[in-house]
DNA sequence: ATAACCCCCGTACCATGGTACGGTTGCAAG
DNA sequence: CTTGCAACCGTACCATGGTACGGGGGTTAT
């Protein structure tokens, strides 16, 4: 009953894949402290010290590709993993909200920049004659 | 009637500060290409060689900046600024319509993430016990 | 005329987020 | 047993978008 080996075990390349990255990216990432680097197996019968990956591996590679997306920086990303495992809130819910508020201007300001954008596909629309100034399409 | 002297000259340090930028910032520029590097102004009385900028310079100072707001590289800059003096309007819908595309896909990225970090600031709210689960909270 | 300030120029350096290179080991299939 | 593949490791290199540095010179105010 000691559940060994249900928790699947992975080397490097199957957990890259499963996070969707390359392989030197995961070690990238290692290197960065945003991942743990497992120890290399010792003694025979070890598949010759690859070092293998599990679940919490893969969750926190996707973890780390949600994070980007919405906009932390790797070391930010760091941060936020050590405040999980020290399950400091405080920092945490600063953090998100900062972030937050940062994001809702970043959107606000792609929409504004969507719109000029889209202007300037339509003024340029029309093959024959007639305005398509780039250089204005920004402009007011 | 040569309407000498309406047309705003100003040296580079006026130039940048218009443009919210920087004046290495603007040097930089001139390096990729995005800005003309005007002539040193030669002779007597002509305020130690020092070069000029006019309206010109700075619209398209500002028309880098809102363009690199709606995601375009430098690069692509610079090309929409040449494709803007040959009157290409072709390949400059072409390139609006496609980062129209993408900032499309970026916004609603965005937007998702945000949901997200709304999910985590609210779920790390209460400083009591509870769940505040950082790692968690990005799944599904 | 001395200081303070801006301009000129070239070159170096920076952060961010990777990507590539080259050499080694070790298992596994033909 | 050789060939091939993946993992291992350290180090170097890359693109992007700047920022800083250092020396030289001119202009302006005190």
């Amino acid at each position: 009953m000691v559940r060994l080996q249900d928790d699947l075990q992975i080397p490097i390349g199957k957990l890259a894949e499963a996070g969707g990255v390359g392989v030197e990216t995961v070690r990238y990432y290692q290197r960065q402290g945003l991942m743990p680097l497992p120890e290399r197996p010792q003694g025979s019968g070890t598949s010759g010290g690859i070092r293998q990956y599990g679940r919490a591996d893969v969750e926190r590679l996707r973890f780390i590709r949600s994070a980007q997306a919405a906009g932390f920086t790797l070391k930010q990303i760091a941060r936020l993993i050590e405040l999980d495992a020290m399950t400091d809130r405080t920092e945490a819910r600063q953090m998100a909200t900062e972030r937050l508020k940062a994001l809702d201007a970043q959107i606000k300001e792609l929409q504004r920049a969507r719109a000029s954008l889209k202007r300037l596909a339509e003024e340029c629309a029309q093959e024959d004659g007639g305005a398509c100034p780039i250089l204005k399409a920004f402009e007011a």
